[in-house]
DNA sequence: TATTTATGTCGCAATATTACGACATATAAT
DNA sequence: ATTATATGTCGTAATATTGCGACATAAATA
């Protein structure tokens, strides 16, 4: 039903990788990724407070968009930040928001009319 | 049933901002109001390629967090880039980028051990 | 070999998002 | 006053997301 593919690409990719920030826990996985280098799969279960299912969804879907990447290790699998994937939506998000602020002049409430 | 009171309020609010740009009509409504800096309503919904209403819904999330905001003039309504909101959500998303690509060495990779 | 352990898969329920038509309202124009 | 116009509201259907328990798999260990 989503009707995503009527837009401009550059747009599209950008909006799936707010989507992949769009959750607190893929946030907070990000951040535990960049403290602890040594990134082990089930450490990051227990540090989320949400089920291991459900962290384990929020980590496929980092690794869907290249943001983070597991390595088998025997047993275990260590998931790290890919830090060329991030530079580079962190510089397509810098695009755009670049575009979006030096615009020029906006309303801002400068008038006396009614606002929404 | 979402649980994203479990996480810091911190990374609440920036996925809050993430989730506002996770569609690409939201995107392309951002983009539209800074090229044309009269930002008329229905202009709006002539140029994103979806129908009225849904355009408003969207207009409505972006108006929710502050983004974008409207201006009543007669019949029309001017919606508006909110240059403080995105400067202060950009800020934050800032430093959050900041925090996950200064962290140091990654996997990247470099092993010869299976990935998926 | 049997057991433990870490990860992966499946299916399901609850909830949220996306999209839109039909209708309501309120201002402007005839 | 009537009509046209722009925006706002409601209900609803289709789809996506979130969350989790139960089970499967595959490697390490006893």
């Amino acid at each position: 039903m989503i009707k995503k593919n009527k837009f401009n690409p550059e747009l599209h990719e950008l909006s799936e990788f707010a989507k992949a920030l769009s959750h607190p826990a893929r946030l907070a996985i990000l951040e535990y990724l960049a403290e602890t280098k040594t990134c082990i799969s089930g450490d990051i279960s227990d540090y989320i407070p949400l089920s291991r299912t459900t962290v384990y969804q929020h980590l496929k879907e980092l690794k869907a968009l290249g943001l983070i990447h597991g390595e088998i290790d025997g047993l275990r699998v260590n998931y790290c930040l890919c830090e060329s994937t991030i530079s580079k939506y962190r510089a397509m998000f810098d695009e755009f928001a670049k575009r979006i602020e030096s615009a020029g002049i906006k309303c801002e409430v400068k008038t006396k009319k009614k606002c929404i």
